[in-house]
DNA sequence: TTTTATTTACTTACCGTTCGGTAGGTTGAC
DNA sequence: GTCAACCTACCGAACGGTAAGTAAATAAAA
């Protein structure tokens, strides 16, 4: 509902100090007069523009997922081999996390954690679409043939998804990385290749 | 400094507790209260065993660093492929995820927020020193000759790691998984033939 | 061997601080 | 005169942590 670049200026100022907050320390490290003195508005400010502290994780979830969302619909929609879909996807998701390194970093918290959170069912629907979209991404690979006949899809999704992760993650603790471009595809041609050759 | 086997049955019950808890809600998302009531020992007992919050959260990381530690060095000792190394390694992981899933999603939180918690500088050093054993391990793959020429060592490492976690992750999320043997063999093969083999 | 002193494992009851959240008033633009 | 956007000041509950005492086991002294 909320979108980055719209709506007063004293509700975007909560929203991305928010994003940062809880990235840095999680949902329960964070308090309102974190959030409050952090973006220089007060209290009842928040509670004014946000329903309540439980509002403002929704709203960055939800944002954060639509977001998400489209990089993986935008690839797929593309006239290129499914080897060169992944490099993208994996590419704009490095770049997004150069962007916007909070939001990236409060996803990565939620991937990760089994913590009992405002993630309600609406929210479990959204993930599980996002991961079917993912699903059917590798399902293309299967299809064209560019999977080898040995190979697990399984397997395959877990292994492509730990690895982009996995760089996700790197990128958001080092500053002294590669490009998005040249890491995604000496990652991808690596996967591909194997480790053995 | 904590034995999981020994000390007071008193101290031994908080500890246990205290990991479940921090595992499922992370640090700032449990209560002293809370470790109180859940172990049936009243809340000063607890500042009796342990200096304050912090230090039963130091005492769990030191614990687990030890035993975590323990599983690299045997590997390490054997003598056996560097590809078997890592399927050892891989599935002694995975077998110590099922046995004790609170410590491995305590360590699996770690790993992965960037709070800035107890993580002191004493454990900066242990944490360096694991994943050192973890580079010797794959420069044995490039000495050995075992990795492909075109192979990216660092890459390599990266691809490893993240796999590694993510089936941790897996495990403690599904009930309906392979067994560790299984698992390791086919992850580890897959990624040394390659995708598209 | 009995008595006394000390230590260990535990209790209840409380401390000051911070938490999420709100009541109720003020101000300026339309 | 209304209403959106803001404020100060406060609420009860929960937080991390402690003071002060007790009952039982253990060690030292008689």
């Amino acid at each position: 509902m909320h979108d980055i670049n719209s709506d007063t200026d004293t509700k975007n100022k909560i929203f991305l100090v928010a994003a940062h907050l809880f990235a840095e320390k999680g949902y329960n490290g964070v308090s309102m007069r974190e959030i409050s003195e952090h973006s220089g508005v007060s209290k009842p400010m928040i509670y004014y523009y946000f329903e309540n502290k439980e509002g403002i994780y929704k709203q960055l979830l939800e944002t954060g997922l639509n977001h998400g969302g489209e990089i993986i619909k935008q690839a797929l929609d593309e006239e290129i081999s499914f080897r060169e879909k992944l490099k993208i996807i994996m590419q704009k998701r490095l770049t997004l996390t150069q962007i916007y390194p909070d939001f990236s970093r409060f996803f990565l918290l939620l991937n990760t954690s089994s913590t009992k959170f405002p993630v309600t069912k609406e929210f479990e629907d959204k993930i599980e679409t996002h991961r079917n979209l993912f699903k059917g991404l590798i399902q293309e690979g299967i299809d064209s043939g560019e999977f080898g006949p040995r190979v697990n899809p399984v397997l395959a999704i877990d292994i492509i998804g730990a690895v982009l992760i996995h760089y996700v993650r790197k990128y958001l603790n080092n500053d002294d990385m590669k490009s998005p471009e040249e890491i995604s595809d000496e990652v991808i041609e690596l996967l591909f290749r194997g480790l053995n050759e």
